[in-house]
DNA sequence: ATGGTTGCACGGCAA
């Protein structure tokens, strides 16, 4: 079973893009982030023609948006609120037995401080909210994967210079502390990091404000693949679609990310 | 130190 994740920041200006990632990555799964359009308007067919006749798709006009888009029959389907907001950010569907979590956490704004930023506030609740969550309500027996762009870099190298970055949101010490939270929470495993050793860069994530992402390369790891131990013997591979941030035109500013997982 | 870009939707906000 091989499931892809990727914040595509529209899905309608982006389609073309979307079908390449179909084409070069064959997912069984297609998991995105930031489709920003309301349910009606989800290019479903164009992902029908393609095989993924079925979908979990919760949408909101303009912003956010979540969707997940399958091959194989989805067998259950739920959508989760935090915060009190109802903001189309956390999708669940079940596939060959899989819960498959698809999550937007708020990115968060740009004041590290939740008593003057609101949006920062709010990403801290959301991932409380989670944190929260699990325990009470799955098992660490239950095989489940949850991806998405988690607008956290949690660890050193998932940045491009930790120092610089320690104050800048996505990188500060009280979010790292709680995607920590939801990660303890029911024992999720980080299945990037199971292939990629901590000691070596890992970036999911360029700016559009780069003169040449490439070249400068200040990357950040915002988007995340974490399965729970029942799923572990199952991981064979994880693949960043680097490349994918020089698709044209007009390229998503996140990159998709693979995981291939024995059936 | 600051400003740099993009998307939605058509002004200004979110990222």
């Amino acid at each position: 079973m091989r499931i892809a994740t990727w914040n595509i920041n529209s899905v309608r200006l982006r389609l073309p893009l979307v079908m390449r990632l179909l084409d070069e990555a064959d997912p069984d799964v297609l998991c995105l982030q930031e489709t920003k359009c309301v349910d009606d308007a989800f290019p479903r067919n164009a992902f029908a023609e393609r095989g993924y006749t079925h979908a979990h798709i919760h949408g909101m006009k303009g912003y956010n948006g979540v969707a997940i888009l399958s091959r194989r029959p989805i067998e259950g389907q739920e959508v989760l609120h935090w915060c009190e907001r109802q903001d189309c950010r956390h999708g669940v569907a079940r596939v060959d037995g899989l819960e498959i979590h698809n999550v937007y956490v708020p990115a968060g704004g740009d004041v590290p401080d939740p008593a003057v930023n609101e949006k920062f506030a709010h990403k801290l609740r959301f991932l409380d909210e989670l944190a929260g969550w699990w325990p009470q309500e799955r098992s660490s027996d239950r095989p489940m994967v949850l991806v998405g762009d988690l607008n956290v870099a949690p660890l050193e190298n998932d940045v491009w210079s930790h120092k610089q970055m320690l104050g800048v949101v996505s990188h500060t010490p009280v979010e790292v502390e709680k995607l920590g939270a939801v990660q303890r929470s029911i024992g999720w495993i980080d299945a990037m990091r199971a292939f990629v050793p901590d000691t070596e860069k890992l970036y999911t994530w360029w700016s559009y404000r780069a003169q040449d992402w490439a070249a400068s390369d200040r990357g950040r790891r915002l988007d995340h693949v974490w399965v729970t131990p029942p799923l572990q013997d199952r991981l064979r591979g994880i693949r960043v679609l680097r490349e994918a941030r020089g698709w044209e035109p007009k390229p998503s500013d996140h990159v998709p990310v693979v995981l291939d997982l024995a059936d």
